[in-house]
DNA sequence: CTTTTTGTTAAGCATTTAATTAAGTAACAA
DNA sequence: TTGTTACTTAATTAAATGCTTAACAAAAAG
């Protein structure tokens, strides 16, 4: 079983931002420190945080902190619930 | 080809509301009228409009008018479009 | 022709979102 | 101990969202 059950909502809107989508791109290639993954972007630090709190609101980032470092993971269960759901409206009801 | 190049915030951005996900769950199952579509929700006929708007401008519905009835249908090329990304992001740099 | 059905357009309002700057905290380094 | 790094928190602001009601238009029915 999943450990939570997916918010369709909330991950669909995590997805909608190209930062935020740039951001699991990265993610998707290993883990990574917050300020990695704030330094391809010209926004404020905070404004990186806020995003990355969408996508851990979501279920789509975990991360835990060591020292003064937050490292974040992608969680490809909550990708996968969106992929899901997709899959089964493109393909019921087919003519 | 495609028709159009798929916008990706625009259609996770239409994706995260559960009224237009419940709309695209009926029009799986076939092309329905907008009145049909408003049928199943409390809200006025203007806010399913607009809500059928969100959903047009980012190519997951599209609409035909006949006389004073418009008919909507899925377009499952768009769903794929999202359904793919959200594929390579799960299965790429995996562990 | 008048009425009803089906949708469209416009204006307004409450809430949420995406960013900013400024100030603070805690770990580590010199 | 004095900075520097790596975030964190808070307050503000501007724009976007999701609704509402009211008014309009055009097709179909009576």
């Amino acid at each position: 079983m999943l450990n939570k059950k997916p918010d369709l909502d909330l991950i669909f809107q995590a997805l909608a931002d190209p930062t935020r989508r740039a951001m699991l791109e990265r993610l998707s290639q290993g883990p990574a420190a917050v300020s990695e993954l704030a330094r391809p972007f010209e926004m404020s630090l905070p404004a990186v945080v806020q995003h990355l709190q969408a996508l851990e609101a979501s279920g789509l980032v975990s991360s835990e902190k060591v020292g003064r470092v937050r490292t974040c993971r992608i969680e490809r269960d909550a990708l996968g619930a969106a992929e899901h759901w997709l899959h089964a409206r493109r393909l019921s009801g087919e003519a």
